[in-house]
DNA sequence: CTGTACGGTAAGGGTAATACATGACC
DNA sequence: CGGTCATGTATTACCCTTACCGTACA
């Protein structure tokens, strides 16, 4: 009888050495590797390995992170199901689940977004730490609505909000962000990736991942992004930010090759060009690819560089006056068209502004 | 089922930096 | 007349905003 208790003693100790879930790691930890999708180092064997502060947690491949909620779309059910198997098998749900009724129970219906599954972990975290026997920890209410306030991040939010605070009276309504707003984006995503432990590299591709791959972390990093750098527009910053952190490998002067593919895919387009598809295709930033083709691209074999005859500046005057009305904003592009492609629309909108000031001067 | 907030993209609008032309001066 | 320096003009490279669409979510 008691032999067979200690077998039994054994055996659940043996069991829980085999375990990710050591006693050596907290509730909270459990929980934040939760929360984010993260799994322990394929190498931590000693449990003192695991460490909060150092965040020895790695990232899953992007697979793991799925949908919890079957999307009840054509086909893509079946798939969902299997992944929510899956989801289950992982120590954290196993025992969150031994945990919580509620959570065996209804599998379909773990919740979704990072405030709700924290709610949920809320509830479970006392039974959990009975359990297992764990330290328990008291889930702030900050916390509940926001991960981010975990420990070692908040200094990090307030030093570079003092940064800004004594940048933004400097900048003055400056449309280009300046070097020194470039330095404290620059700071903020290495101290965002150390704190989530990937690469810089790892960063710029998530920067420019397909939307269904993203994580509720980057949609978090996005909202701090906002909050923090709350001076400049959100559009402004995604688009300043994405242009600065990306991997398209091709860059600056685009070779004959290059513009020649660029060239096939714009007369093979429709009215809508898709200039992110494009941009993969010729690893280049899509923006890149739509500025050079409408700005030497498009015209190219007909565009004039020689200086404006008299008679081109009155056709250029008289189609702008035909086509557009005083206070309507002047579409160079179609002014461009207009000439038939023998002037840019920088070209027209450049002698368009000398003519208004030559006038003017008169 | 529906309205809405929001992420994401294409198109549009623009300027700083640079290259190039011109002219003044020695 | 040739060189160089300053100044004006045109082009290039790069940047920001707006409008709109589709999806997630309350």
């Amino acid at each position: 009888m008691d032999q067979e208790d200690n077998n039994n003693i054994e055996q659940i100790q043996q069991h829980e050495e085999n375990d990710h879930i050591t006693h050596n790691e907290t509730v909270e930890e459990a929980v934040y590797r939760y929360v984010r999708g993260l799994d322990f180092p394929e190498s931590s064997t000693s449990t003192s390995d695991i460490n909060w502060d150092n965040k020895r947690y790695v990232e899953p491949p992007q697979d793991n992170i799925i949908r919890k909620i079957p999307r009840h779309e054509h086909g893509d059910e079946v798939e969902e199901v299997d992944k929510t198997e899956e989801l289950l098998n992982d120590d954290t749900d196993l025992l969150l689940r031994d945990a919580s009724p509620t959570f065996s129970k209804s599998t379909s219906i773990i919740p979704m977004n990072i405030s709700q599954r924290i709610e949920s972990f809320h509830e479970v975290l006392p039974k959990v730490s009975s359990l297992r026997n764990v330290p328990a920890f008291n889930i702030s209410s900050t916390m509940k609505s926001n991960l981010r306030n975990v420990k070692g991040f908040e200094p990090v939010m307030k030093e570079i909000r003092d940064s800004l605070d004594q940048l933004i009276p400097t900048l003055k309504n400056k449309k280009m962000f300046t070097k020194e707003e470039d330095q404290i984006i620059d700071r903020f995503i290495n101290k965002y990736c150390q704190y989530e432990n990937i690469s810089i590299n790892n960063f710029k591709n998530l920067m420019w991942s397909d939307t269904r791959k993203r994580n509720h972390s980057l949609t978090i990093f996005w909202k701090y992004v906002y909050k923090l750098f709350s001076h400049r527009s959100k559009t402004s910053l995604y688009s300043h930010i994405r242009r600065r952190y990306h991997n398209f490998s091709k860059t600056g002067n685009w070779s004959e090759n290059e513009e020649h593919r660029l060239y096939d895919f714009c007369q093979q387009s429709g009215p809508v060009i898709k200039w992110s598809q494009i941009g993969f295709e010729l690893d280049r930033m899509p923006e890149e690819c739509k500025d050079h083709w409408r700005n030497n691209l498009k015209i190219k074999s007909k565009q004039l560089k020689s200086k404006w005859t008299p008679e081109e500046e009155e056709i250029l005057v008289t189609l702008v006056k035909d086509n557009f009305e005083p206070n309507q904003n002047i579409n160079w592009d179609k002014v461009s068209e207009m000439l038939n492609g023998t002037r840019s629309r920088l070209q027209c909108r450049f002698k368009w502004k000398q003519l208004e000031k030559k006038n003017s001067e008169k």
